[in-house]
DNA sequence: GTGGTCTAGACCACA
DNA sequence: GTGGTCTAGACCACT
């Protein structure tokens, strides 16, 4: 029996503030919903809603702006490549982990997500699809500039949780969230702006799990995630031989 | 973002007791370490170790002895057939879904346990397995009476957990852990009486494993647990249809 | 240890004002700087400062006059001599106080003064005392018409502030100013068109510096204290006896 | 005018607390009062008193320790000679100062109370007096050891203070206690562990008030807090020739 | 019976 | 209409 660890209720709000920023939900420059209304929608009181807010100050993920037209705000970071490389080389391991566990929960829901997505799902899945397709270039191109970089994230976020949530097992749209969390969770908020998305399959995932082929649609799934690996692990290594880092 | 919920001390200290007994760590008869040594294992004061198992008490679950000779005993609980069924039946879509995860994800560890295994990971699997064996009757029959029942149970619970640690990845290991907390969680401690184990295929993941045959271990795994939810939801329709129960 | 009051950020405004006015800085008719000024000066929004200005408009010690030309203004005030007289008596004690205070800090102030008075200190503080002798009428009266009357008021807090200021030390000049703000608070800004200054021994106490004599300059500053104490005395006890007040 | 700075009210708390404990009225290993006492004393919220004493267990000035028997200790530093001295020679110009003004104000104090007190001041400061004779050894040495020297400083601080209060005089008063918490505020509470005090003309100071005598009483204070002074100056140049300071 | 934390509500300063 | 701070009261965990 390990020890327990009482959560206390600012760090409860202050994992689920950090969540839905580290997931997407709120980019850099958006502002977060005022402090009276996170602590209505957390179901706590102000007070302890400030105890998270001025932890994630101090972190530098949110900005606090006082007066009228203030509020919270998220935090645009820019890191150098160099430094970002290097602390996603130190986390090596724990990627590769995540990664292995995303192949088969991602993959499974989406096999799943075949046979019981229902037409609400299926027009959910199909929106997100839409909208990320509407941002690349005539060419096919990703968006490059951050702002559009990061909504383009954002929307491959939920498009991988929509199709979780069209699995209809809770198993399973929890681990992809936290896959999902985890992924990014190594250089904190840092990662918003590097784009590692990719979108490799998607259109082969959406048709399989429109055409209900369960096998199709978990293969794709596992494709596209251990592509998005290897993408991800080739721009790490790319730089590193010569690499000279400054602490 | 929802509601956030207050965990109090006591009722994580409840978990842990509870989930130990579940997983077969404590059986029927045994005895729990001491209120102390709860207390310091857990890292919490007495006063919240005796909150949590006033309630294990009220609940039946854990006896209360004084004096001399004294300590905390699990309870041996014996509930009848009919009334498990209606619990079962009452859960019967949590079932199906966690039996759905554990498929996924204790065929992905068995697979890559296959794999990662270690001399050590192997040693310990193959013991957890002769025990079993040697638990079983000359005819290959499980053990009936209830003390040795849920010793095996125990043992297969160790088994499961053994190979998930094998596949080295903290990911499949917990989520093994917590599908099968999970597993046993409806019927709380009533679920002790009741031997859902079988050992269906059990050697032929053992043998997978040691051959190192990742295919195969995934699909015997897969097909373990399918095999043993089938039995579980058999035995839970045998009597349902003209089951008559009061309240 | 006794109750904190909290001092509301326009109250520590309203104080600085009425304190700047009170020691002279500002003069019946002279204009205060418009309230975005104050604002910077001050370090507070603008709606600080006006909830500072408000007060002292209702008080009518300052006057807000609107549009071109307009802005706020120290208003001049009478107030009959028997009122006045009834005030001060009101606070008989805590003028004795606070002439006792300063009679021993003005005079150390200007003995240490007399030692280390620079250039600079004797430069300005004889260019007070000229200025307050060409107020003087021929035949060496003070100034009669409320304004010049004011006027040398405020050169006179000057020069003591300056002699304070080249004891070269801060707690000695803090005293100095506390116990001079003090001396104007009971009456509120009705002191302004009250006289109690004279400027009896100014002379030996400016002589004594630049002489570099501290025990003549201490003397002379004790004594000029005393003496203006006993003037202003007297001017209260002289109507007392047969005072009839109506309300 | 210069900024105002909004006090906050665990700020103002945070002052009186800290005061209490520089005058020594809280000695190293004493216990303050209970938060909600505090909290009743200040005319505050608990929270507001909390937000203070969080601070002064960050700087390490008070100690907190929970469950029965816990509350807020006053914490005993120990701190080399050495570093003391140089803190105190960082200062020097500062103590300079303090030690001025308290010559001119208690000494003017001590002047007042012999003309003033009452009998009930007199017994009061007779009391402080005898206190501290009988702490002495009996060849008239002060007390050494750390507890007895601390409290020993306590009951001299207390000895001032009434001899202030019997001034009659809250200006006075007020400036002794101010230059009383500056003089010891440079090294913060770690001047607890010196001691300054010495007892130089005690009994002069106490038979002259008691006596009536304000020339007498008066001189004999100023003489005291130059004795005082230039026995620090000396403790602090003793070493400082040779010294080698390490940070 | 202590400190640790949270709640619900309020008022203020800010822009 | 935002964040910044305080209040009064409550419950909990610790020792």
């Amino acid at each position: 029996m390990s020890p327990v660890r009482l959560q206390a209720a600012h760090e409860l709000v202050l994992e689920q503030i950090r969540t839905a920023i580290l997931l997407g939900r709120y980019r850099p420059g958006d502002s977060l919903p005022p402090e009276r209304a996170l602590a209505e929608f957390l179901n706590v009181s102000r007070t302890t809603v400030r105890g998270a807010i001025s932890i994630l100050a101090e972190e530098g993920l949110v900005e606090v702006k006082r007066g009228r037209g203030g509020g919270l705000f998220v935090r645009r970071i820019n890191v150098s490549d160099s430094r970002m490389r290097a602390l996603l080389e130190a986390n090596r391991d724990r990627i590769r982990e995540v990664f292995e566990f995303r192949q088969t929960v991602e993959g499974a829901s989406a096999a799943l997500a075949a046979q019981r997505r229902t037409p609400g799902d299926l027009k959910e899945i199909r929106k997100l699809y839409d909208a990320m397709e509407a941002m690349k270039s005539p060419h096919g191109m990703l968006p490059t500039n951050p702002e559009d970089s990061a909504h383009f994230h954002s929307l491959d976020t939920e498009y991988h949780l929509a199709i979780a949530r069209a699995s209809h097992n809770p198993w399973f749209e929890q681990s992809v969230v936290l896959g999902r969390i985890e992924m990014f969770r190594p250089v904190g908020a840092l990662f918003n702006s590097l784009d590692t998305t990719g979108d490799y399959l998607h259109d082969r995932i959406l048709q399989a799990i429109e055409a209900g082929d369960p096998k199709q649609a978990g293969r794709s799934m596992t494709e596209h995630i251990r592509t998005t690996q290897q993408v991800l692990e080739g721009w790490i290594a790319q730089a590193s031989p010569n690499r000279v880092e400054k602490q």
